[in-house]
DNA sequence: ACCGTGGTTAGCTTTC
DNA sequence: GAAAGCTAACCACGGT
């Protein structure tokens, strides 16, 4: 009675061919679905990965002495600037489209 | 061109280039802090791109009918079913470990 | 001059009653915002009391032989169970209401 | 396959009566386990309605025209006052038996 | 255009 | 003293 856990779409868990296509649960649009869903799921992978990779290359600055505290201090300060400088260029194209020098 | 932006400490809060290297600031610390960095901006980056890659994603999924919130959900639930397996796993490795079945 | 940070709410750090109301510091909302904040001021000591009880339980546990990190990973498990299915039925109630079966 | 979640002790999800004493799994220890999970669980859940009751309060505050930012930072601020004060009493018993004031 | 919700990140506490 | 888990602030998306 708990077991049913899927009685909507959701596949499997786990990391598996789907060989059976659900062609015919909903139809076409079954498959599209599907296709999307991996997609995001693909890339999230890899999102996540690369938070992974961010937390480990912080300890390793850790182990050479450094505070990553302040390093992440650091970090958002200077993602900051980047922000402005792009906002600042977005402004310059705006006025140099509205005067006609596209 | 945005290149080098920071050499090390905080330099400026604004967009400037200071072209001599700042080895001599805080010594060979401060190129070794500038590498990790500069390591964790670019994977930074990369995982703001993939960000946007998701989004569009769903961006593409609601222009073909799809209801992102739904999908959301969905993909929500299958992550949950890894995590839970992956927890599981980790359970009876724990209870392995402690009936002493290493 | 650092005194009295408060010249409006806040009004004692501590047990205590502050009988005169700052009815005309702030207007009536002084009052009414002192009220909300009071309120789940009480209720974070409560909450807090709980998290002391939690652990003590733990600890007794521990005292009796238990591994408590075992203890925690069957625990939170058990968790998960619940708030999939959680999930489930609110995902089962997203599917009908876009399919207008409200 | 995918469906014995629960090969080992982790009863079931939901709201259930686990009738059948587990006192064979793991003998009388079974018993006392099941006896701490529960218990925990239970001030868990008790902890989990108090947050769900300081959100409400937030939210009818906020629905006041109040700015629970705000509100925030200020609960903060009381709260360190109180955790000072608590500290300077602890120590100040702390003198008091070391002089032998009991 | 705003509000409410959900997800992400950072800081803190506690454990080993 | 390091590692992990928990909690709270922040931010971004979607809906109204």
């Amino acid at each position: 009675m708990s077991e049913n856990v899927a009685s909507f779409p959701i596949p499997e868990p786990q990391g598996d061919e789907y060989e059976s296509q659900p062609k015919d649960v909903g139809g076409v649009a079954g498959a599209r679905l599907k296709s999307f869903i991996e997609r995001i799921e693909r890339l999230e992978e890899e999102k996540a990965a690369l938070a992974e990779d961010i937390k480990e290359v912080y300890a390793e600055a850790k182990g050479t002495g450094f505070d990553t505290k302040t390093m992440r201090k650091l970090i958002r300060l200077r993602k900051m600037d980047g922000d402005k400088r792009r906002e600042e260029d977005e402004l310059l194209e705006l006025y140099k489209s509205a005067v006609g020098l596209v």
